[in-house]
DNA sequence: CGGTGTTTACCTTCAC
DNA sequence: GTGAAGGTAAACACCG
């Protein structure tokens, strides 16, 4: 099985997707996403292939990125002014390919809101849907990752974040784990990836001292991280709200304002609007139309992960955030 | 103005 | 045969 990366192809056309190359340089990447110029250097870099008739790949390769929910798009940070946004892989689309193999997707991976745009809800009621990795809640899929952070910051510990107690139509969130190369854990674990969600209109900003900012993903792909976590009923659409739980090591290296305490060398960039959008801001008071809403947001001061050890209970403690709502587009 | 991003359309290949 | 996945072309809008 030939394994991404390896430059053996001469000249020839390599036998790998723009998405599978486009996975690859995100996932060679520190920060696990790449500007678009990044990519396509990538790409020239390994592929010599990809070294003539450019315009006509990455035309092809930016239809890619723009069709595809496996890729999102992430605002570059203020301090980092430049063309066009970073680009990164969707939490979800880490089992997207059969064996870890790049050369052929298993399916195409399509966010859960596409999919329930896609799977129009019946008029009589609600349909359910078998989940598999793929479609399991990213809220799901962050918890464990948040998870993963929490254990990495409290080794020794049985740091847990509580569970998301939200999932698709009322499946119960459920761990993910995969094992592939090119899985979730192995690309996007060490980094706050976020999924496709938008903050609830009419709702409040983050509430004093919550670690984190929220994470928004418009319906164009743009977003900010890391993420709260809620689940709620979108009061517009009617369709289940999935808002993700937050991850750790951010959320200690940021303040709520989404501006850092400190920086790293191979700090991520900091997601930012690229625009405010009306959703995206603040917003009156909190909503209590909105339905349901499970906290699952962590505060987290710096400092306080030391949980209670062999206690079951959340190593942090969890407030309420703001609901967020998913984008549709 | 050029790079970036989105969308549509049409085609080919492949798996079921 | 059918549908999904992937590739290509093209038009258009946005933005630095």
């Amino acid at each position: 099985m030939p394994r991404p990366g390896k430059d053996s192809y001469g000249n020839e056309k390599p036998p790998y997707s723009y998405i599978s190359l486009t996975a690859m340089a995100i996932q060679s990447s520190g920060e696990k996403m790449l500007p678009l110029s990044d990519i396509y250097k990538f790409i020239m870099d390994r592929f010599p292939f990809y070294r003539q008739n450019t315009q006509r790949w990455q035309n092809s390769l930016r239809h890619n990125l723009s069709f595809n929910d496996c890729f999102i798009k992430i605002p570059r940070r203020p301090d980092q002014p430049g063309k066009g946004s970073f680009w990164a892989l969707h939490p979800m689309c880490g089992d997207m390919f059969e064996n870890g193999s790049f050369l052929r997707r298993r399916k195409r991976f399509k966010s859960m809101l596409r999919q329930q745009k896609s799977h129009a809800v019946a008029a009589d009621g609600i349909q359910v849907k078998p989940m598999s990795h793929m479609d399991a809640p990213p809220s799901a899929l962050l918890h464990e990752q948040a998870n993963m952070r929490l254990s990495q910051m409290a080794p020794g510990t049985h740091a847990q974040l509580p569970p998301p107690h939200c999932g698709l139509l009322g499946v119960p969130a459920q761990p993910v784990t995969t094992k592939h190369p090119f899985n979730i854990e192995n690309i996007i674990a060490p980094e706050c990836k976020p999924a496709s969600i938008l903050p609830h209109p009419g709702l409040a900003p983050t509430l004093p001292g919550h670690c984190g900012y929220t994470v928004c993903v418009t319906s164009t792909g743009a977003c900010t991280w890391p993420v709260h976590g809620l689940c709620s009923t979108d009061s517009i659409t009617g369709l289940p709200s999935m808002v993700l739980g937050p991850v750790a090591h951010v959320s200690r290296d940021f303040i709520s304002q989404g501006v850092p305490l400190k920086t790293s060398g191979n700090a991520p960039a900091i997601p930012m609007p690229i625009k405010p959008s009306p959703l995206a801001l603040p917003p009156p008071a909190v909503s209590q139309a909105s339905g349901p809403v499970v906290p699952v947001a962590v505060s987290l001061a710096p400092g306080s992960l030391t949980p209670p050890s062999g206690s079951s209970s959340p190593a942090v403690p969890t407030t309420v955030a703001p609901p967020l709502a998913i984008a549709t587009r």
